[in-house]
DNA sequence: AGATATAATTTGGTTAACCTAAATATTTTT
DNA sequence: AAAAATATTTAGGTTAACCAAATTATATCT
């Protein structure tokens, strides 16, 4: 089996997560932001990654990862949802706290182990963000959510995902007392910002920018 | 707080675990062959982590840990052995099959990782072989055990530790049913070669060579 | 004590990942 | 289409870990 470095794991997980974004070419300079190097640095390894077949590569188009890199990466970003959704369920993580962690425990190389993680957890379908967890043959599961700022007046929601999940904004949500599951009922949208009143599980009446409302997916 | 490598790490638990059982002197020699590396990189390193002041270090009397170094490498130990307990207690994996995989996740760094861990085990005193684990403040719990050769006949006594943890070893243990907790009486001692005819758990009766009697410990 | 063996170190490499600064392509704007 | 802006690559350099071969200490043996 070839083998992959945990640098060479972060660039793949770096070019399939950008392309999920904006489709198109992942160029030199989006994978350096996201993996905070210089952009000279990038085409080294970008070189190193077409030789060992795990992308396409040229100057045109940027990277794009071949089927043996998208799979590489999928096994990566399954490895860190199920291990956020472990640290999370069991070890008494809340959700903001995670990302870093997993981000060290999805280079772990051990096929048994990601097996039994995810029986462990019975096969979870999404991780406590939200985001869907790829199974064993690389297949991730769709919600059919949107965001919330789009939502009609008057409708039942269930929060099923954040679109960002930075510790900043999922500490807010815990301050505002928003957590995946909850029903949201939306009552107003104010023209002039855009911002809604909104009525949490039944009970409390909170306003949400819509800036806040973009970063929230319900279904 | 110092970061540490994780290279830095291995050469810190080789030096511990050199120290436990040659007590005296930890050469660059023996160091080298537990890491499997040559002699001449381990002069770099020691000057390193003697720069850090995780050991003392001179030609004569070779490296010894610092306070400090053997606070860092009684955590790796931990670690280690909290993964290895988990790995078994809750994954499926049985004992020869985690040691690999243990060597990967106690380089893991988070601290509240590993105080939930420990809590979600129960604070467990030793791991699946039968080794001590470190407390949080680096305790080690003892066994006053014994190696099953230097026993009495017509004693019970229960199996508490494995000294070889290698594989083949511990599928041996397997095969031939043994256990750790398992009570064993010593019925008979051969005198030509010192090997043992026991009663396991009052039921079967097995010969185990002198060589297997050594290699596991009873109380 | 001197010869021999063993252990440690020095010297002079290598590779993977990074960097900065300069050079070249490629787009985009005017 | 030329100028300006942006993106990519090249060139030359660094650091952490390693290596082999040669050298220098230290220990052991006769």
């Amino acid at each position: 089996m070839m083998i992959i470095s945990v640098t060479e794991e972060n660039y793949l997980k770096a070019i399939f997560s950008a392309a999920h974004l904006s489709e198109s070419r992942v160029g030199n300079q989006l994978i350096a932001e996201k993996l905070s190097i210089n952009p000279a640095s990038v085409t080294e390894m970008l070189r190193r990654l077409h030789d060992k077949k795990l992308i396409q590569y040229n100057r045109a188009d940027g990277a794009k990862l071949t089927a043996q890199g998208l799979k590489s990466a999928i096994k990566v970003v399954r490895k860190h949802r199920l291990w956020e959704t472990f640290l999370v369920g069991h070890l008494n993580f809340t959700w903001d706290e995670v990302h870093e962690i997993a981000e060290q425990l999805e280079h772990i190389q051990s096929d048994k182990l990601l097996d039994e993680l995810d029986r462990f957890l019975g096969n979870p379908g999404f991780d406590p963000h939200g985001d869907p967890i790829p199974n064993k043959s690389g297949k991730i599961p769709v919600l059919k959510s949107k965001i919330l700022v789009e939502a009609e007046i008057g409708k039942k929601l269930k929060v099923v995902k954040v679109a960002d999940n930075t510790a900043s904004f999922l500490k807010y949500l815990d301050k505002q007392g928003i957590a995946l599951g909850d029903i949201i009922f939306v009552k107003e949208v104010q023209d002039f910002d855009g911002s809604l009143l909104v009525e949490l599980k039944g009970k409390r009446e909170i306003y949400l920018s819509a800036e806040a409302a973009r970063k929230i997916m319900v279904e």
